[in-house]
Parts: structure tokens; C-alpha cells; sequence
DNA sequence: ATAAATGCAAATATTTTGCAAGCGC
DNA sequence: GCGCTTGCAAAATATTTGCATTTAT
């Protein structure tokens, strides 16, 4: 689905959800979910505000970042995070699902697909429970962390040994 | 294995922990560990704090709670979650694995065990990634809000009749 | 004896809230 | 025009940090 396309369409499931909760089409709101939908990847409301201001050249107050976001969770068009110190939002319309890598040294947030995963995950029997989604997040350490402690751990032994 | 066994085993692991890392074995760590260890389920700094003054008669500082949750998790004997404001923790030690479930209405945490879900993402591999631990949040409407919301609608509706 | 750990208070960061003004319906 | 929504600033909350004091090693 081209970027356009997708874009249309959230602005008209949001369109609904307001309509159908008596909330009212505001300017701000659209061009948040617009903003939103035009960034890949994680992003927080400090990043969503600047984005606004600079991109977007839109003003709106962080009062209304955190209003709005409320709302398009329960339009089911973001997802909140909560993984470092702020919370972390993503788009969630037209995205492939994925889980997601936490490297509990540099704190770098990988996501990864996989199928078998997801089916399990899906296919679960949740007992008087509803679903609506999931998230799973995978802690360790990064390759990349890895190598820098091997070389740290290689370093200190040396200096032990002298 | 009994409760008291697991506390001695814990406060061994974190000897050898500190230990191993040059921290320093004080009174407060052991009373913070062998407090969080009494509490059954998750618990954030605020409810282990008044626990600590309360229960256990030990005085510790917030700052000491912070510092000290953070060698417990590194030294793989409690887990941090961040559902909804506070983070919060459980220990970790000969506890089953277990899932969450969180109803996104009311904000209540369940706990479920499943063994087809818990081999699928232990056997997923991981490229370049070493897995320490996982946290798997599935969200949705718990049974209770469910009916609660069914109730709501159906007086909505009479009401719209009239 | 020395450096690490503690407690306290102040600082920081994030999110929420109260209220006056604006604007969608 | 009514009342929801916005923006602003203040408040509330959670966590971190600096520093003097204590204490494990």
C-alpha cells in the first residue's frame, strides 16, 4: 500500500472513531495523526513536538500531543511502549507485526519478524480475555555491545597479568 | 522448594554477585533482598519502601531502593516491567515463567503460564543476540469491564429508545 | 585508611491538570 | 451559543543526582 494510500486511510478510520465516540474533527488531531504517520519507526512525544514544529510547521501544545495519542490508541491507529524513560509510540495501521530486541547494555531497541512467533502468540486461548494486541520484548546483549565487552574483558586480564 | 530455601539461595547468588563485582555486602541490600523476596507478585519502589518500614522495621532511603533494584537485575534476581506509570518489579529467582495480561480498560495485570507459547520464544532464535530474559504483554478487555461495558451499552440503548 | 554506599534534599524529566480562550458542531 | 478542545503554566509523579556522613573492607 503506497504511503498516501495508507495515510487516507487512517485519516478515515480516525474520522470514524471520532464520529462514533462524539469527538470532535479538530485541525490538531489530524495533523498529529498525518505527523505520526509520516515517521518511521519509534518515536516520543518530545520528537512528535519537534517533528510538528519544524516538518510540519504545525504548533500544537504537548498538552494536545498527549490528548490526542490517548485517543488514537483507542482508534487502535498507534501503540504506546514503554521501554527507557519515556514512553514510545509507533504507528500501528498497515504494519507488519514484529517483536522487539532490547539490549539491556546500550539500551538499542531492534525489531525482528517472525512468523512461527507470531502464530503461537496469536493462536494462544486467553480464558474471558479479549485481545486486542501484544507486545513482546526480548532482552540481552547485542552483538555489537558483546564484542566491545570481549574486548574490555581481553584488556583487563592483560593488565592483571603484568 | 520452601520459602526459606529460596531466600538462602537468593542471598547466596547475591554474595557471589557482589562479590564478583566489587560491590560492597551491606545490611541494606540483604534487608532490601530478602524483603522483595517475601512479597508474592509485582510491587514498584513505593510499596517495597513503606514494606521495608513496616514489615521488615529496616530503614532504607528511596535512592538505596533505586541503586539496589538495579544490581538485583543485574544479577538476574528481579525483573522490571513498566506497564503504567511507576515501574514495577518481581522477583525473578525459582519463579515459573509466566505471561502477562492487561486489561487496558481497568489496568488490572494478570498472569498466565503456557508452555507452547514460552518453547516458542525460547526457540526462536536470535541472530547475533544473546537472550537474558523476555517479557510478553498481551492487552486487551479483561471479563470484567467486558460485562461491564455490555451493561453500559444496553442502558445506552433503552435510554436512546425513549 | 580509603573508597564505596547511604540518606537527604534538591534537581530533572515526564506526564497530568486547572483554567481562560478559541472553535467545532 | 454550548461545551469540548486547546494552550499555557503550574502541579504532580517518578527517578536521578550532589554532597556530607557513615561504614565495609
Amino acid at each position: 500500500m503506497e504511503s498516501q494510500n495508507v495515510k487516507d486511510t487512517v485519516r478515515q478510520i480516525f474520522t470514524e472513531y471520532l464520529n462514533a465516540n462524539g469527538h470532535r474533527k479538530t485541525p490538531e488531531r489530524y495533523a498529529i495523526l498525518e505527523t505520526i504517520y509520516s515517521i518511521d519507526g519509534h518515536f516520543d512525544i518530545d520528537m512528535l513536538y519537534s517533528q510538528m514544529m519544524n516538518q510540519e510547521n504545525f504548533r500544537v501544545s504537548r498538552a494536545t500531543l498527549y490528548n490526542t495519542i490517548i485517543l488514537l490508541i483507542n482508534a487502535r491507529l498507534v501503540i504506546k511502549h514503554q521501554f527507557g524513560n519515556s514512553s514510545q509510540y509507533e504507528k500501528s495501521y498497515n504494519r507488519e507485526t514484529h517483536h522487539h530486541q532490547i539490549c539491556t547494555q546500550c539500551g538499542k531497541v531492534t525489531e525482528f519478524q517472525n512468523e512461527a512467533l507470531q502464530n503461537a502468540i496469536e493462536n494462544t486461548k486467553l480464558s474471558r480475555f479479549q485481545l486486542s494486541h501484544y507486545s513482546l520484548y526480548i532482552y540481552g546483549i547485542c552483538s555489537k555491545c558483546d564484542r566491545a565487552n570481549r574486548r574490555k574483558k581481553v584488556s583487563n586480564n592483560n593488565k592483571k597479568e603484568k
